[in-house]
DNA sequence: CAATATACTAAACGCTTGTTCAGCAACCTT
DNA sequence: AAGGTTGCTGAACAAGCGTTTAGTATATTG
């Protein structure tokens, strides 16, 4: 329903940011030239620098405005998580579905977020560390109301647990060639956050005494490499 | 002890693809100009060309380079998978700790896998895709054996465990600096390697219904966002 | 209505880029 | 020792880059 970008925004200057944003978040800064920024925003290239200085002035404000974004998505997804953690619902609540309900199916926010946090420039590490902070609290919260289990290392587990959100965004693509489902749209999602909720609550591997020796029927093809070719 | 790079190599040659190699991965293609290169392998320009016809194809040769190695410590990750699996001990092995224990503290191989995964190259996506496969195969051989929970939808919880295991990579620098440990040190392994075990065994959430009522003291700032400041 | 500011463009400038070219040593051949 | 391949360089080239400049309409102001 509601979608935290507003494209009522049709000035010239709008239009120049938003195709920006876009080819910047498929191709990289640096392979994208003032000249394709212009002509996908159907002015000309010096009106690009007329408005934002440079093109790294031009960077810099598709930047603040992915920013205030992402922050925007953030502050939702903490409130849902909240209220879901009370209410008793399902605790595990992503950064992946808060974009997927946030956002236009073919928004390139998410693409933009993935150049944000591979180059390793500032504005990435500050929206880390506050999705980390604020990742960090929720589970304080969920320890003391008795909704997650207490760590002996909470830093480390807030990390590990945003980083595995995050990953879901980070390899998107090679997720969805992989499962064949696209895990940024609702069925992707869904399928997703089954084996996600099931491995948060109960685990994935089974504690090693408990094995029970003998009754162990082999389902299908077992694990032996396929012959890759392997050059010296 | 092995390492999975030979530098012995001491050719003009393999300098110059060792230097591209650490340049890629640390700036990323696009950004790294040929007479860089030539100035850190201490040769001029012309000579980078010489050897590997053009930029593109100096490109080409440190993919395969790196893909070779990633492969060998693919490899040797299965292999210490499956023997850890089958003597009984933690069976959370990840790439992470492969990565680790197989290549000199300060090697660009990481980043350049990150690079590769994150740019949406054909080489990214190959070997993400036999990685995937191999994951697949362990797990299967991991639920038959006893050693793992089945799961109603394998492919996309083979997929969450790689994701997860390669995320570590992919924000090396961001954990870093949000748990004060680079998680590719043995120190920060360690750590990250505990949190992940605890929660693939037991799950990091627990179960709805097992709430006590009454019995929640506050701890501290519970998880109001901080006041940023958000411009319109 | 004159004057000034704003939105915008065509053309060009200087610089950096990847690449080419001609030539120089050092090594094999035979 | 002559001849040729190999490893390598300095200098130059064309193309593409971000940016500047000069100028034209269209508003906005006094």
């Amino acid at each position: 329903m509601s979608s935290v970008v507003d494209d009522g925004d049709l000035t010239a200057r709008a239009g120049i940011r938003n195709a920006a944003l876009r080819l910047f978040a498929e191709r990289g800064h640096d392979a994208v030239t003032v000249r394709e920024i212009a002509t996908a925003a159907g002015v000309s290239p010096a009106l690009v620098v007329h408005h934002f200085g440079s093109k790294d002035g031009l960077r810099g404000a598709v930047d603040t405005h992915a920013i205030d974004a992402f922050d925007r998505v953030f502050a939702e997804l903490d409130d849902h998580d909240v209220a879901e953690m009370l209410t008793g619902g399902e605790a595990t609540t992503s950064v992946a579905e808060a974009f997927s309900r946030m956002l236009p199916p073919g928004s390139p926010l998410p693409a933009y977020l993935r150049r944000l946090l591979l180059t390793n420039d500032p504005a990435g590490a500050a929206i880390f560390g506050r999705w980390f902070g604020a990742t960090r609290r929720l589970l304080d919260a969920m320890v003391t109301l008795g909704a997650a289990r207490p760590s002996d290392d909470p830093d480390v587990r807030a990390a590990f647990l945003l980083v595995n959100d995050l990953a879901v965004i980070l390899l998107r693509n090679q997720i969805a060639t992989a499962i064949g489902d696209d895990p940024l749209t609702p069925a992707g999602l869904d399928r997703w956050a089954r084996q996600a909720s099931a491995i948060y609550l109960e685990g994935a591997f089974a504690a090693p005494p408990a094995e029970p020796p003998g009754s162990a029927p082999n389902t299908s093809n077992i694990p032996n490499e396929p012959p890759e070719e392997a050059p010296s």
